[in-house]
Parts: structure tokens; sequence; C-alpha cells
DNA sequence: TACTATATAAGAATGATTCTTGTTCAGCAA
DNA sequence: TTGCTGAACAAGAATCATTCTTATATAGTA
């Protein structure tokens, strides 16, 4: 199946909001536009650059609200780490992450092998696991390739 | 086999630092010593407690820097987050976690055929992963619980 | 168009962590 | 043992990410 255009997305985004009686204002319409615009997994202050273009005077905690709120509602996720600023994540299916210890960056990847994998039976029974995510960590390509290079 | 005894993992510790070049100080031996009486995954600051009833005028700076430390040279893992307070891994043998998303709690579990799951083909040829883990996420039994209750 | 609850901007406040600086001490050599 | 020296430490300032407070603006609606 093809992937949604960014018309429909901002349709679903608008529809979405006004089903849960948010505001449709301009500064979140920025923001959802700026995250689903990028194939990375940005942070607070990546996606406040990108729209400050556009709105020159927004708040930086209006980005932080806004990602925040996204996040509860399930248009972003947030992507696992290591204490460091958080980082957002706009694809919203399931798949899985490498992670550049060097870099900080941040690889997607699917593997339907592992969006299932088969819980130990003490979490089936006494917790409710609402999803698996597997990650690998270490050196990422380009990061190999400067190793090589120095 | 049977796991190390507290002194056997002192000495270790003090054998590990020598061969670094590290000073053995009170202070990281007090720390070297909180953190392997935890079955938990604490926070700096639990540790800062923990040891500041021996070390009253401890700065917790140190503790900072020692754990920071502790963890570049493997004696005890970063554990995975979401961008709250660092937390520490004790426990530096191959295992994963279950995130309880409403009460923070990490429970450990080991299941070795989660181990070594096949890496996709382009991370084994273009990257170097150095380690994978299984991370689920859901709501843990006591706090289950306590939904239950009220 | 007018009203009201919601959202925003600006800046202060907070929490975690790191940096700076002057002091202390662990490891080592005499 | 003693003395030296670089590494480690304590204290507090500084920084970074994030959240809170408050006064103002505005989206949704009558
Ligand atoms: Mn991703
Ligand atoms: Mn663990
Ligand atoms: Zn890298
Ligand atoms: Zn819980």
């Amino acid at each position: 199946m093809m992937s949604k255009t960014s018309k429909e997305l901002l349709e679903q985004f608008r529809s979405q909001c006004k089903a849960r009686g948010l505001s449709i204002t301009p500064q979140r319409t920025a923001i959802y536009e700026a995250l689903i615009g990028s194939q990375d997994h940005p942070r607070t202050e990546d996606i406040y650059n990108r729209v400050k273009t556009a709105f020159p005077d927004m708040s930086i905690d209006t980005v932080y609200r806004t990602l925040c709120l996204f996040a509860e509602i399930g248009f972003v996720h947030l992507v696992e780490g290591y204490g460091e600023a958080k980082r957002y994540d706009p694809d919203t299916e399931c798949h899985h992450h490498f992670r550049c210890m060097r870099c900080g960056r941040i690889l997607d990847f699917r593997e339907p092998r592992f969006d299932a994998l088969d819980v130990p039976e003490r979490f089936k029974q006494n917790c409710a696991v609402s999803n698996i995510k597997v990650v690998l960590e270490g050196v990422c390509d380009h990061c190999l390739q400067k190793t090589v290079e120095s």
C-alpha cells in the first residue's frame, strides 16, 4: 500500500485534534508538519529550529508542550535513550532501532520476526506488556569510516 | 556456577583499577560496594544516598563522576530510558528489561533466545553491532494491583 | 461579532548533570 | 617513613533540558 501524502496526514491531524477537543493552532500545525517532514529522530530543539523560520517568535516551551502532547495522543513516539535530550519518532508503525554509541545516530529497521517475540511467561501472566522493541547498539557506518580515515 | 562473593568482586575492582592506573579511593570503593549490593537499577542520587551515611561529606559530583567512569570501563551498564535521570545496572551479564511505564520500575529477565537474535544483513555488513537488547514496556504487577484496588 | 476556554510567549524556576577552583590524598620513589 | 606529584575530591557556580507561572492572544463557537 502507498504511504499517505502529507495532505492526507494533515487532514488526519486536524480530525484527530477535533475528535479530542484540541484546538488546531498554527503552531501545532507547523510542528506537526515539521515532524512528518523528517525521516530522522529529532530532539525538541531540532523541531524548534525547523519551525522558527516560519514562526520567529514561537516559544520553545510551546514546542516542548506540543511534542509532549503529540506523544501522549500517539502522533509521535518517544525514542528510548540514555538520559540526553528526548528524541521523537514520527514513524509510529512498529519498527526497531540501531543506535550509534559514538555519534548518537538512530537508524530504523523493520523486522517482522522481532515484532512478536514470545515474552516470558511471568510477564504474560502478571504484567500488561504493551510493546516490545529490539535495540541494537554499536558504531554506525559513518563513524566506522571516520575511524578508518584517521 | 556460583556467583562471586562480594569480597571477590571487591578484589576484582581493585585489580581492574590498578590495571587502568586508577586510584583506589575510599569514595570509589564505597560507590562500588553500594552498586554491587543492589539488585535494582539505581539513579545517581540513589547511590549518593546509600553512601552518604558512611561518607557524610561526599560530594554528589563525585558520585556522578564515578558512576560515569564505572560505566565507561564496564563496571556498570547504563539503562535505556526516556530522558529522566540516568539509571545504572550493576548486572553486566547479558539480560533484558521490562519497564513499567507507570511507576518506572525496571524488571530484569534472562532469555537466551533473545541474546543472539539474527540482525539484519545491512547492519552486519556496514556497522559494528556490539549488543542487542529487548525492551518490554507496559504496566507492572504492582501498578496493575493498584488499579484494581481503586 | 462577541465570548470563553484553551493555547501561547516570555521569562522564572527546577532538576539533572557538568564545570571550575582550590584543597586533599593515593601511589610511588627516595 | 617521608615527601612529592598528579589524580581525585568538595563546594559551589554554571549549564542544559525541561517545566511552571502569568499575563496576553486566539480558536472554536454562540
Ligand atoms: Mn524510528
Ligand atoms: Mn538489569
Ligand atoms: Zn555514528
Ligand atoms: Zn509499575
